[in-house]
DNA sequence: ACTTTTGATATATAATTAGACATAAATATT
DNA sequence: AATATTTATGTCTAATTATATATCAAAAGT
């Protein structure tokens, strides 16, 4: 009740949605209740350790402990360092798992080869890219698709939704990717050998 | 149980040692009971957000969340900025206005008015100089010495003993001044109108 | 030598989170 | 408009911290 005002509350609030992810999301991923979860960020409880440790964990954060008197300096770092595009580097690795076993399929039953290398085509552009943080949203409405694809077999009018799907996400990249500075080199990549730990 | 690995613990052990400071004047500084540092600090339990930022806060730090990528940097800055001169400005706050006292005291009752002013020179010492962490305890010493000695009316003996703790204390700090490099400004003033808040 | 401080533990009660659900209310999607 | 997702709550029990107080051995100070 009395944690209202904490910081610590709102910025685990701000990691989460810059990552796009849901309550329920996170929860899965730190293993904290969904519960527990709203509650906290509305500082309606005061969470052990073990549970806080658990969500920035999840979030790829880490708790520091920092003089008062070089928190600016901290502050501006972290700041500069944050990079422009946030997705959850486990919501990558999620996309790409999935992604692979759609495509895989696919491209086995040659039925539909010749789809699937279209798609692998969008696919080449999303691993060169940086996402913008705006788009964060659109890429784990793919991903969901891209999960739900995988549950029933494909057919035609599947098949040419997930395309239609994949070339919106490009095409919606590529619009703001040329009104900002362009990127240096991929932020994420969704081969694997490249990506963190 | 679980948390004997996590270095909050060890790091909040760390600041408090290096503020010279024990469990129990923590425990008060903060309102956390001792029983409860100890247990924390030895990962015997998990502790609720709101007692460890009691914790912190009365050691003048705060928790930041800071993404994994930049914990480098954020660390040399806390390293770098943390002041070689860790005395507890709360201690200091403290140390002052007994000194205040006791000198006022002394130096209205003309019988002492002598010694009060020996007194006053070391003090003129203490003021201007960077306490190195090394004479933590010491200070601290002196600072509970000088709050005793208040607790009952002056007489020559506790005076001339004083005199010679505040000689000490002088003498300890200039010896090792001499070895480290000179020091800029005072870190630390026991004067009112440049220290912190 | 004697005294104080310090840190680790213990105990008993009260208060609160954890955990597992459930569900309503608010938003977003189709 | 209908549906699905997301967030905010509520309820129950069990587990755990909070709190207050006390003890004790080891270390440190006088």
């Amino acid at each position: 009740m009395s944690y209202k005002s904490d910081h610590l509350s709102t910025a685990i609030r701000k990691a989460r949605v810059r990552m796009g992810l849901s309550q329920r999301d996170l929860s899965i991923m730190s293993g904290v209740s969904q519960a527990q979860i709203s509650k906290f960020e509305n500082g309606a409880i005061d969470l052990r350790l073990s549970s806080l440790v658990a969500l920035f964990r999840a979030m790829d954060l880490e708790l520091e402990l920092v003089p008062k008197i070089c928190l600016p300096a901290v502050q501006s770092i972290v700041r500069s360092t944050t990079p422009r595009t946030a997705i959850n580097p486990k919501l990558l690795t999620r996309a790409k798992s999935v992604f692979d076993r759609v495509f895989q399929d696919l491209f086995k039953s040659e039925q539909w080869s010749k789809e699937s290398e279209h798609l692998q085509e969008h696919m080449d552009f999303l691993e060169r890219i940086r996402i913008p943080v705006v788009h964060t949203k659109n890429f784990k409405r793919w991903v969901i698709h891209l999960e739900r694809f995988q549950e029933t077999p494909p057919n035609r009018e599947k098949i040419k939704k997930l395309l239609k799907r994949t070339m919106e996400l490009q095409k919606q990249i590529e619009r703001t990717q040329s009104t900002q500075d362009r990127p240096l080199g991929p932020a994420y990549s969704l081969k694997e050998e490249d990506r963190d730990a």
